[in-house]
DNA sequence: CTGGTAAAC
DNA sequence: GTTTACCAG
């Protein structure tokens, strides 16, 4: 648990399984900032895997909080270069399909003001592994993004394939019910007290319309 | 924005 | 080993 996202490490991946936050409208400064080192998650006691494991791997550190999205404070933003934040990605899917999906969470929050967001890699046995701790190379990552109209909860989720296909968002909208299915996570009952308050029943898909 | 990396310290 | 400056998608 930290200042800006929330997330449950599983040792056996060596990366978060799912990490939450709220994005706020008042959040999305364009503060520029200096990117720190990524080091270990201070809170992670069983050790968030080093950094090296990602060196000469071809793979990215991508983040799984953006760190477009915490440029409002210092903390916020080094809070985002914990190794517990990050995932191996293909670079072409790092740099493409997924910013266009965070880019377009920040568009949907600029909109509606409040968003809560859940995210992760899915995490399956036999992945490819990467460096000396073997941090698991997921095939797949998701992601939730959930707002309140009213008290009614909208939620859109999604299954990106580890790669570039230059194809639209929409392409790969899914129900919660399946990314539950296939990443083995009751989005519901995981959440901490401070989200189940929020989050009262289990979001559904709503369509594009979000 | 998303990042890697060579060079300098 | 760490930080800066520059580079690409």
């Amino acid at each position: 648990m930290h200042e800006y996202y929330m997330l449950s490490y599983s040792e056996e991946h060596e990366q978060a399984e799912w990490l939450a936050y709220e994005l706020k409208k008042e959040q999305l400064t364009l503060d520029d900032r200096k990117r720190p080192y990524f080091i270990e998650d201070p809170k992670v006691r069983s050790k968030s895997a080093d950094w090296r494991n990602y060196k000469g791997s071809g793979f990215d550190r991508g983040h799984l909080c953006p760190a477009g999205d915490r440029r409002f404070s210092k903390l916020a933003y080094n809070e985002t270069f914990y190794t517990s934040n990050i995932a191996p990605q293909d670079r072409d899917f790092n740099a493409g399909l997924w910013n266009r999906l965070e880019m377009k969470v920040r568009s949907w929050c600029k909109q509606h003001g409040h968003l809560y967001v859940i995210t992760g890699g899915i995490l399956e046995d036999g992945l490819q592994e990467i460096g000396e701790e073997d941090v698991d190379v997921p095939n797949y990552f998701y992601k939730i993004v959930c707002r309140f109209d009213g008290k009614r909860p909208k939620a859109l989720a999604f299954i990106m394939p580890n790669r570039e296909f230059g194809k639209p968002l929409e392409g790969f909208l899914v129900s919660v019910d399946e990314l539950e299915k296939r990443t083995g996570i009751d989005f519901f009952y995981q959440q901490s007290q401070e989200w189940q308050q929020t989050v009262e029943s289990k979001v559904r898909t709503n369509g594009w319309d979000f």
